[in-house]
DNA sequence: GTCTATAAAGAGATAGAC
DNA sequence: GTCTATCTCTTTATAGAC
């Protein structure tokens, strides 16, 4: 039985190594993006031989996926304390709030997750995936056909299962899967939603609170929950797409735009129609940047945004185009 | 005065390849994406030697920006006959969805203006830049700094202009500016808005639009127009951006999610208050996909979704990592 | 398990002949 | 103006010695 010792040290050994891997490839991601991340540099900074990264991973890619997975797991974290708040109205905002501030703290993760392959963004989506399989006909548009049931319950266990196999840096989760075809491994893989996919659970988070709206009575009785909430996200996510990409996007402050956005499909705080509001209440205006409590955030290692800007773009194309740089050699 | 039209006919000449040096990278950019354009690629197409590029392009880069200008320019032709409807709200209504139409029809043309590389985004949007010249202070949260006050009649000089140059398919105009530097040539260039730049000829049929909408009473009148211009905007970016990236976005239809969008932003059809509505006309719901006239198009050259999908996909893959694939030669 | 060395492919850009 | 030839540099991934 002194084997047994022998092979699981080495099995930890294994492990480490492969911790030190996707650490020193998310340090590359944060800081020049993922186009500049590749196997050589990744040896480098852990001072070995490309070739031994292949032990670990059979490409760039699975890396790849495997720190998607991180940054899924870590989005879902930042909602996880947010899915307590009693108002779902509330929480809603607070979700959204949360969601910008995300992709404005961790600029290449959220490239990363979500703006950069289809392939990788739709790994941690596979529940999304299942539950309206086809690619976009009027296929569930009635008012069910995905989780409109769902309870909250089925979510909260999914999300501390997940929030509790991650770090708070976002260290890779043991239990999380990091590559793509072993799904689970916990409970049917195959039809349904699979149940600890961070996608999924976010997804649940959002609908359940759209149930209780809804139940509520403040959200009109024939709005689609799903393409609410669908809708809502594409929101959140051009808020933080254009933040990324566009240097001039939010003219005025990003808290501002938010802010209003929140409005435009909550309601400015009081009761809530279709997305529409009671006139009354607009004493709130453009201040509704309050919660500016998560917004003044250190970025992933890129510092502020203008900074952020012209680094990426550097970064990003000392990849994409690589070669040369012959002025350096020649000027 | 002979040598006069010898000179004009090289310069022709030199023009026509130019052109057909930009026709080549578009056909190559709308098939395999913009990372798989290379220099080689484009020399093949056109059956020239690499070298001879350099001697219309300065570089790749350049000719990445001579295609986005083309880009914006397509996309604005699409908004220039959309600004004759009278009402505003519905002005910005069909505005919204030859938006997201265009950016379905066109994903790899989308791609590369929006969702690139953000010297690229900013190329076009110089004037959005110059007023609001910060990066995201609370400069002109008051209610003016952009164009405020514009009048609809230079939007549609700059529009006709922008328009003019360019047909149909998408070919280079000859006025268009395709680098960078020399912005415009026609009138003021240091200051404020260039006039000519495509980015702000829809700014400005937004904005006008915008204070139509404030001006009739059915927008708050303590709604900053920037800010909800911008928001707007947003919402109509992250529901084009999530259909090209996330492989399962729009579970259900494309048009109903833009639908929800436009109402949550519009109200269903009758006035608008904040960006709420009177509550009583909900007997639309859903259906609001009428105008489904201009959904249904051919894409890029690249087929439907899911195609697109694993084809960008590959496509991409095969650039930003383009060497290897031992698997052909080996197995 | 880990390394050295290298294959195989591609990139952008330039020098200099014609 | 155009091409040939080449430089410099990058990448992923593997073979085989240790």
């Amino acid at each position: 039985m002194l084997v047994m010792g022998i092979v699981e040290r080495k099995s930890r050994q294994k492990q480490a190594l492969r911790e030190r891997i996707l650490e020193a490839a998310r340090r590359i991601v944060m800081r020049e993006g993922f186009a500049a991340l590749s196997m050589r540099k990744i040896a480098d900074a852990i001072e070995y031989s490309p070739a031994t990264l292949y032990l670990h991973f059979a490409s760039r890619d699975e890396i790849a996926q495997a720190l998607c997975a991180e940054g899924y797991a870590q989005l879902l974290e930042t909602f996880v304390p947010l899915a307590r708040i009693a108002d779902p109205a509330e929480r809603l905002r607070a979700l959204g709030r949360a969601y910008v501030a995300f992709g404005v703290a961790h600029p290449q993760t959220y490239r990363l997750i979500f703006m950069e392959d289809p392939s990788y963004t739709g790994a941690a989506l596979g529940g999304m995936a299942a539950a309206g399989t086809g690619v976009s006909g009027a296929a569930t548009a009635e008012t069910g056909g995905v989780d409109e049931a769902v309870a909250i319950p089925a979510a909260g266990t999914a999300v501390a299962a997940a929030a509790a196999g991650t770090t708070a840096t976002g260290t890779t989760a043991p239990g999380t899967t990091a590559t793509v075809s072993p799904a689970s491994g916990k409970t049917n893989l195959a039809p349904a939603k699979s149940d600890d996919d961070p996608g999924d659970a976010s997804l649940r988070i959002m609908t359940s609170a759209l149930e209780e709206l809804k139940a509520a009575g403040r959200l009109s009785a024939s709005m689609d929950v799903v393409v609410w909430a669908e809708a809502f996200w594409a929101t959140l996510h051009g808020i933080v797409a254009l933040n990324l990409t566009c240097p001039v996007f939010p003219t005025v402050s990003l808290d501002t735009v938010v802010g209003v956005a929140l409005d435009a499909w909550l309601g400015p705080k009081a009761a809530v129609h279709s997305p529409g509001v009671t006139e009354s209440s607009r004493a709130r205006k453009k201040k509704s940047a309050d919660a500016s409590a998560e917004s003044p955030i250190e970025p992933d290692g890129a510092a502020t945004k203008s900074q952020t800007k012209s680094q990426t773009q550097s970064a990003t194309k000392s990849q994409t185009k690589p070669a040369t740089r012959p002025k350096a050699t020649r000027a």
